[in-house]
DNA sequence: AATGAATGAGGTTTCATTCAT
DNA sequence: TATGAATGAAACCTCATTCAT
């Protein structure tokens, strides 16, 4: 992966960014039809309909591409989280909303999403940039988790880090057995009612008034 | 993949069976050093101190040696499950049972693992070939979550399907979470206690006397 | 090379002139710092802060620039000579002089004269120029070798021609070791006695009035 | 340039070492002919009769082959050297069949010494390694005139590091000039006779019995 | 004159697989 | 069975040169 974003600098000309932008859009057709280690440069750049050489104009090689298709994606990236949960009146409504959105982001996207999977898999600094970014979330979910333990609203027999990787664990994996595996029925409200109630079972969460 | 199993015939002689042996143990290394998609069929046998052409006395190609590297640990492919559940006294000390004992095979073989989900995401036979697998373990347990339900043992908002897949996720994401990324605390007992309780907790399980 | 000279017409508006002076500017440290193979007319282009396709306004190729910078430069062309030697007094001195007067420029431009070693080495046209030239050199000393051996004031054992070339290379070649290799001592007083000693020496020069 | 000699280890089997060899050939004649920078690996293929696979069994790059061609004719890169001379009766035979020896080696070769002239000036790594061989016989050269300056056999006004230079150069550069460029007759008597008078009179070397 | 994106021929290199010994 | 050299298709990437703006 490179440092970040695409290697190359912007393109001046209103040419150069529509070349771009075709670069972009037939690389994630052939990523996602092929995968990422059958796709190749030729293809994509057929597909866009430029000479290969322009694909080098544009990116420094197949994970710049690819990284650049992300970076227009990030959303999809962001994972389910509980982040605000203590601050409001209702947890189990934040879940459910964190969940509902990621859901259907993820649907939106789950080719790309499946993708993500596979280069991460493949790619160990890809792995790592994606680690980041979990990171975070891991952390304020962790953090709510122990708000919510410290104030009795939630199982303190759970350990906070272990369930934040769980939970997350527990939603990503059910989208992409219902919009990539296709194992799952992929009605959002299903997966989203049935998500969050195993979130807030799980931790035992008691709502304010309760 | 092969089409079934290991592709060319048992070894007859000493030496042959010899030979195969060490490019497993040479494949295994390799794959688990170099990744599915890096790793050479010359640096394997390079590893096994044998010649190239040797190789392939005994496996098709790589796929055939991982397919039978796979098979040589079919253990750790098994998901935690709580198929027994139902027939058993005390529900929750079957799933930890099964949690534990997946956690510690996972810890065995964690770089192997690692692999594995490598290769599923990028040979979509491999893929197949473990979904197939996962479902098994999948139906069994929707099918023991039906029957809680059905007892008044577990919450009945849940949707078996979805939990069963969400709740092996939770399951193997936090044992690659811990064994591979290390992103966690590596320990066996608090992995288990942590995730038997949130299994438990999501699904509202009762003891058989409560 | 190219046929002759430049092969563009000098620019006619200022803009132009100074886009090409520093097209040649840019050109001598690239190909001075990358040498003549490994330059990129992007490279130069990016050094002389033009766009790329200014290059192609100024010169034909990579050729076409180097001819014009070593004709900037054609001073250091000069090879040595001791054609004015039989007509003085003292060719000793004039022995001196002309070699004081090489190995002086050599120096100021020693980068670009091993950027000449190069490309002659390389392209047989400049090759061929490059010993044309100094073709008239080797004659006129070979001439005045031949005529002081008519004298009696030198050695008449000694073929002109292969000495006229093999007392250039000694010079020439210890220029190089002093400037570009540097494995000698660069001083250029120490250099000429020592070189103008053994030119004379070795062609067993008699001063007029001995 | 690779370390020293080729990277690729020797071949085991003698059809292996016959394309080794078919390819040192080739490589050879392909170098002579279109030079080091115009030469194509295919073509060296082609040429030995080889697939172009095969090239890469053998050697790393065209670098490493040209290292291992130069090896082969080590011999030819010795320089001419006096080294011997002080402890002879007499000087100046030393050096005519040192030079006879050297002239006649080169004109055997002329095609790879034009061939290294040419690597030389292009690749630092090569570069590097032939003055590092070069410097061994200039320390010997100039460790004999020094030796000569003392017993007053030789002009002490004389640089001995300079000079030990600057006579190789007037070698080689005849031997460049006769059979390489040939603008200069080659016949190896002329040009030994010329080229030892000039070194002993450039020195102003007396004989023992002088 | 300047710009900078597009082009695509051309070369390099890799490596799974074959096969004669 | 083992060996290891040979093969050549396949991809990658570069960069001089062109050309529309």
């Amino acid at each position: 992966m490179s440092e970040s974003g695409s290697a190359r600098e912007a393109p001046r000309s209103k040419r150069g960014r529509a070349t771009r932008a075709a670069l972009l859009q037939a690389g994630r057709r052939v990523l996602e039809r092929d995968g990422f280690v059958d796709a190749k440069i030729a293809d994509i750049s057929a597909e866009a309909g430029v000479a290969v050489g322009s694909f080098y104009t544009h990116f420094r090689d197949k994970d710049d591409l690819f990284a650049a298709l992300v970076e227009e994606t990030t959303a999809v990236m962001l994972h389910p989280g509980v982040a605000e949960v203590a601050r409001d009146a209702d947890p189990a409504t934040m879940i459910a909303d964190a969940n509902r959105a990621y859901l259907e982001s993820y649907r939106e996207n789950a080719k790309l999403m499946a993708l993500l999977e596979q280069v991460a898999a493949i790619d160990e600094r890809f792995r790592k940039l994606r680690e980041e970014r979990s990171h975070a979330f891991h952390a304020r979910n962790a953090a709510a988790i122990r708000r919510l333990q410290r104030s009795k609203m939630a199982d303190r027999a759970v350990d906070p880090d272990i369930a934040a990787i769980a939970l997350s664990a527990m939603v990503s994996r059910a989208a992409y057995g219902a919009f990539v595996l296709e194992v799952l029925d992929p009605d959002v409200d299903r997966l989203a009612d049935t998500l969050t109630r195993m979130w807030v079972n799980s931790l035992s969460i008691k709502s304010h008034g309760t």
